[in-house]
DNA sequence: TGCTATGATTGGAT
DNA sequence: ATCCAATCATAGCA
């Protein structure tokens, strides 16, 4: 009642020139409805105010029929006219009309983790970029975890599937919803006066209040994609043996490079390409360099603790290593050969640095001391390995002032190899393939042979020099 | 199911 | 940052 007060009040307050009233009745002027003719309009316009506030305590039809006739009353459109004004006065239209167009920064957080995640935006390979993204983060994985991939795809999808569903009930809810209010709304526009802005205002909230179930959605199909990887992720943590191809690999440099068995980042980059490789042609697992970094770690304190288990499949890939090393040291002959044929041991002032060996290098070394020391035999690159090539080749068929010539300042472990596989063969020494003294007491692979002790004619200025190419 | 092999992790040393 | 050493946790096998 208070609000009719109040109108009625306002509706004196208002200027109503300009205004035509239907059936020629002019509404009274703004001040001095005295009279009984006053007092009979005034009684008229309450009539239809209390008319218009009750209308909402009736029954859907009561409702319907007042309306109808509210609707064809005389007094209705000037009542409505001035209901307007006092409206547009009283900015009742515009009040919370301010839009706070800032997105929210969560939603926008939500949005961009469901696009990454491949929820959310266009079907981009059942979101395996976000899979793979996922297994790179661990470091393991790969292609041969196809299972645990199409599994995490699958679930993926299903998400997705699920969020785009619901996303689409929701729109679609939104929608119907914001359609009903508006013919809602201009239904009522024929009772009571709604700016244009006001509906807008309306479907605004309708979409806010829409928006933020939308959230929820997406916070709870967030924290399904959040578990759901977790769970891949874990999967992945879970330890899973190399291919053999990998294995072989990591072995082949491991006893190639038993001497100092610790690859430079380059290396156990390249090492962990060559293993890529090897899955490329469809076996195994990708591996990183910090896996690679594992697997030298690991090698390096199991062999030294136990270099008697280790022994065979030393010898197995220095068999293996053998075989590569004879085409090397057949190329490296001819090529001496066809380079400088006369030049006896004058091939050893190598001027590659990588050929010297220090104490650093030596230090580390697992190369048996038969080559060290007292024996007066030498420090040779690649000794170890290169002597299980000799094994391999079971015979001095290489001179190796032959190989020698051939070799001054030629890089490259291929080359290498032949020198120190020439340079190292030494009958006395087959059967001692990779004697555990080459490692020292104090945890490194191997005490320095200082170079002063090396006594090969071959030596020249400084030493023969291990492969640490690392 | 128990054992061994092996990749990964952790803490400390350098 | 890298390495060692110990340890964990799991794969693979008998």
């Amino acid at each position: 009642m208070d609000d009719q007060t109040r109108i009625m009040q306002s509706l004196g307050g208002v200027t109503l020139a300009g205004h035509s009233v239907q059936g020629g009745m002019a509404l009274p002027p703004s001040h001095g409805l005295e009279g009984a003719d006053g007092d009979g309009r005034k009684q008229d316009i309450g009539d239809i105010l209390q008319q218009i506030m009750t209308i909402t305590d009736q029954s859907l039809d009561e409702a319907q029929a007042k309306k109808h006739s509210l609707n064809c009353h005389r007094m209705k459109p000037a009542l409505f006219s001035v209901l307007c004004e006092i409206k547009e006065k009283t900015g009742l239209s515009i009040r919370g009309a301010q839009d706070d167009d800032l997105q929210d920064p969560q939603l926008m957080r939500l949005d961009n983790m469901l696009l990454a995640e491949g929820v959310s935006g266009p079907e981009k390979g059942s979101a395996s970029a976000a899979a793979t993204a996922a297994a790179a983060a661990v470091g393991g994985a790969g292609v041969d975890n196809t299972v645990e991939h199409s599994d995490y795809r699958a679930k993926l999808t299903q998400i997705r599937q699920i969020y785009h569903t619901e996303l689409e009930k929701y729109e679609q809810a939104c929608n119907e919803f914001t359609t009903h209010v508006m013919n809602l709304l201009r239904e009522q526009s024929r009772t009571r006066p709604i700016s244009p802005k006001e509906i807008e205002r309306m479907v605004g909230i309708i979409h806010r209040k829409f928006s933020s179930i939308q959230m929820q959605l997406k916070q709870s199909t967030c924290e399904a994609v959040m578990i759901l990887r977790s769970r891949f992720l874990d999967a992945r943590r879970k330890r899973r043996n190399f291919s053999k191809q990998a294995t072989e690999i990591l072995n082949e440099y491991f006893y190639s490079h038993l001497s100092n068995p610790y690859p430079s980042e380059e290396a156990k980059e390249e090492l962990a390409k060559k293993c890529q490789i090897t899955i490329s042609q469809g076996v195994g697992n990708t591996i990183t360099v910090s896996q690679v970094s594992n697997w030298f770690g690991n090698k390096r304190i199991r062999y030294k603790k136990n270099i008697g288990k280790f022994q065979e499949e030393a010898n197995l890939y220095a068999a293996k290593t053998a075989v590569s090393a004879t085409h090397a040291v057949a190329a490296a002959i001819h090529n001496s050969q066809a380079d400088s044929p006369t030049t006896p041991n004058s091939g050893f002032q190598m001027k590659d640095e990588e050929f010297q060996m220090d104490a650093t290098e030596s230090k580390n070394s697992l190369l048996p001391n038969m080559f060290t020391g007292s024996s007066g035999s030498f420090n040779l690159p690649n000794s170890g390995d290169m002597f299980m090539s000799m094994q391999g080749l079971n015979g001095g068929s290489y001179a190796g002032a032959q190989v020698g010539a051939g070799v001054q300042s030629q890089g490259g472990d291929t080359i290498r190899h032949a020198i120190s596989q020439a340079v190292g063969y030494n009958d006395g020494l087959r059967g001692h393939l990779y004697s555990p003294h080459g490692l020292n007491g104090n945890g490194g692979w191997h005490d320095a042979p200082t170079p002063s002790s090396v006594t090969s004619p071959t030596e020249g200025a400084g030493s023969v020099h291990s492969d640490t190419s690392n």
